[in-house]
RNA sequence: GUCCUCAUAGCUCAGCUGGAUAGAGCAUGCGCCUUCUAAGCGCACGGUCGAGGGUUCGAGUCCCCCUGAGGACGCCA
């Protein structure tokens, strides 16, 4: 909670029960910033909303209501009515400039919101399957699952990042297939990757690193025999790549889970049994089905197929139930638009194991297309012509392609221009947040200064922008957790930058008489501090020099 | 055909649980470096919020219908 607007409530709520005897919750006394300078520092529409509770006219409730607030308790300098009824506070900036303190003191902490007993979230996302390299679809989901939870952990919530590995279905079997062509193309033999198989470049490469390890050893072998070993090296050796990827890429996960595992510790037959005792299947043509109608599904999903053998539903509801057991308050899912379908199923899935809907958030990441060039550049797994995560980051750095996942919606389509991610100009919005940021710390190390005992002479319109953006750093911070919309703190970035360039052109800092120097440069400090913190949560470097 | 997401300035996008004259960035035009980093600042231009109904003091935001874009609809994963 912005600590200006709390101090604004507190006076309001004890105003309305003062002058109308109402006790009245916080979430009903909205304090907002109005869009026009001229309205003042904050408003409220407090007064047209008791028109609903108390008969009158708004501005005459307006009146009663700005009669019975102690202005000096608040540090409100002066409140007018407006409009059809809105009050405008302007602060008094004493009140404003004493936030400078709470962040300097603060440091790497300002923002972080500490809850006494708060909500454990699981927060799973990329999960590609170990068949190849993760493409922009990929990158947009890791850019956001780990800015979330980035923010999450943050807002004080205790987090987990998972990542749930896919190394038992029939996509291993394809991908081991295709590593067994390239190993034998390899040792000399014409021998032709399966049409249903990967085709990706990151096959031939591995298949090399197999050959360099075991010579020809597996050449003359037959081929039934010989596909486990290439489905365990080539699972390792996929796995290891997508870490190293993201590693670059600056996201790191604190469980991984192995679809194996779950077979190998008898919870996908547990998972089955217990389906099965609530009474949530049934058998038709053979298969057993789940009644995921039962929970708003638009049909029932097949568990086990008419051979005999599972669908891939089943281990993943295996893997939710898990999940859950390990002590989780929250599921967070982050999905690839292309699995939307799936978020139904998976919902029932959950209701049939028994648990609250509220419990499993599944979000969808649309897809990124990708611009070069003013066309758009279509991507084919199936030929190998993917554009992979690390060329991406060759191509534009991992600030710039950070930053431009994180910034938008993750629910809206959107184009990924390389061309502008990949230049290093006042055309990508990264680069405007860092330079701020830079020029911040270049102030910095050049100016002595010793903490101001007050902050009287801050009193500069551009001053005290900054510092009411400031003061809302740790609501956002919460919001953004809360709505599961970490580019919320892109679009803050932006602001605060912004702010800092205007104060910045309008308010010399070192050249400044003393005392009002080292106050300003107080300010600075606290600026350089909320940006830092802030580039912090979406995982971009706050650079000191550039 | 059914379902999901989306539609806001020339382009890419914001718009918090409904609030005052719908906002940024880029692009375009014009100013600003003898002063702390010009990767910057200021001004201007730019809109029937896809169309049409409805709900109310008040709608870009909520409801209905239509149009358009992308995606999903398998005993594949």
């Amino acid at each position: 909670m912005n600590v200006i607007e709390q101090a604004l409530k507190n006076e309001l709520k004890q105003a309305v029960s003062k002058a109308f005897s109402l006790d009245l919750p916080f979430e009903d006394i909205i304090i907002e910033v109005p869009k026009l300078k001229e309205h003042g520092d904050y408003s409220t529409n407090l007064a047209m909303r008791l028109v609903k509770i108390i008969k009158g006219n708004p501005r005459a409730l307006a009146q009663t209501l700005i009669e019975s607030i102690d202005f000096k308790a608040s540090g409100i300098k002066s409140a007018d009515i407006a409009g059809a009824g809105f009050i405008n506070f302007k602060m008094d900036t004493l009140f404003l400039s004493s936030i400078i303190q709470t962040i300097i003191d603060a440091n790497a902490d300002y923002g972080t919101t500490v809850q006494n007993e708060p909500l454990w979230f699981n927060v799973e996302y990329v999960s590609a399957n170990p068949t190849g390299d993760l493409h922009p679809g990929h990158a947009r989901g890791a850019a956001i699952g780990d800015s979330l939870t980035r923010i999450m952990s943050k807002a004080g919530y205790k987090v987990t990042r998972e990542y749930y590995l896919n190394d038992a279905g029939n996509q291993i079997n394809n991908m081991a297939r295709s590593l067994q062509a390239r190993y034998l193309q390899a040792c000399g033999l014409d021998m032709a990757v399966p049409e249903d198989g990967y085709h990706g470049k990151d096959l031939i490469e591995i298949a090399a690193n197999l050959k360099d390890e075991v010579g020809t050893a597996y050449k003359d072998m037959d081929l039934d025999e010989s596909l486990t070993h290439f489905r365990t090296y080539g699972l390792q050796a996929e796995t290891d790549k997508l870490k190293e990827d993201l590693k670059k890429f600056r996201v790191e996960f604190d469980v991984w889970t192995s679809e194996r595992s779950l077979y190998d510790q008898g919870l996908v037959k547990k998972t089955l049994d217990t389906l099965v005792a609530n009474g949530h299947t049934y058998t038709a043509d053979g298969a057993l089905f789940l009644k995921t109608t039962d929970y708003e599904d638009d049909k029932d999903r097949v568990l086990i197929k008419s051979d005999g053998s599972y669908t891939y539903i089943l281990p993943d509801i295996a893997y939710h139930l898990n999940k859950k057991q390990r002590g989780y308050d929250k599921l967070v899912d982050l999905l690839g638009a292309d699995h939307h379908g799936y978020i139904g199923r998976l919902q029932a899935a959950f209701q049939a194991l028994g648990y609250k809907k509220e419990d499993l958030y599944v979000d969808i990441i649309q897809m990124a297309r990708m611009i070069k060039d003013g066309e758009e550049f279509k991507l084919s797994k199936r030929t190998g012509k993917a554009v992979a995560l690390k060329d991406l980051i060759d191509e534009a750095g991992v600030d710039a392609l950070r930053y431009y996942f994180v910034s938008r919606a993750s629910d809206t389509h959107m184009d990924l221009d390389l061309d502008m991610a990949s230049k290093q100009s006042n055309e990508n919005p990264v680069y405007y947040a860092q330079y701020a940021h830079a020029r911040m710390c270049s102030i910095l190390r050049q100016g002595e200064w010793t903490m101001p005992e007050s902050f009287e002479r801050i009193t500069h319109e551009k001053e005290i922008d900054l510092i009411k953006l400031m003061a809302d750093f740790p609501q956002m911070i919460s919001d953004a957790a809360e709505s599961r919309a970490p580019h919320k703190v892109c679009l803050y970035i932006q602001k605060l930058a912004t702010a800092f360039h205007t104060f910045y052109s309008e308010c010399v800092v070192l050249k400044e008489e003393e005392p009002l120097r080292s106050q300003r440069l107080a300010l600075v400090k606290a600026t350089q501090i909320t940006l830092r913190n802030a580039l912090e949560c979406i995982g971009v470097e706050a650079l000191e020099k550039m």
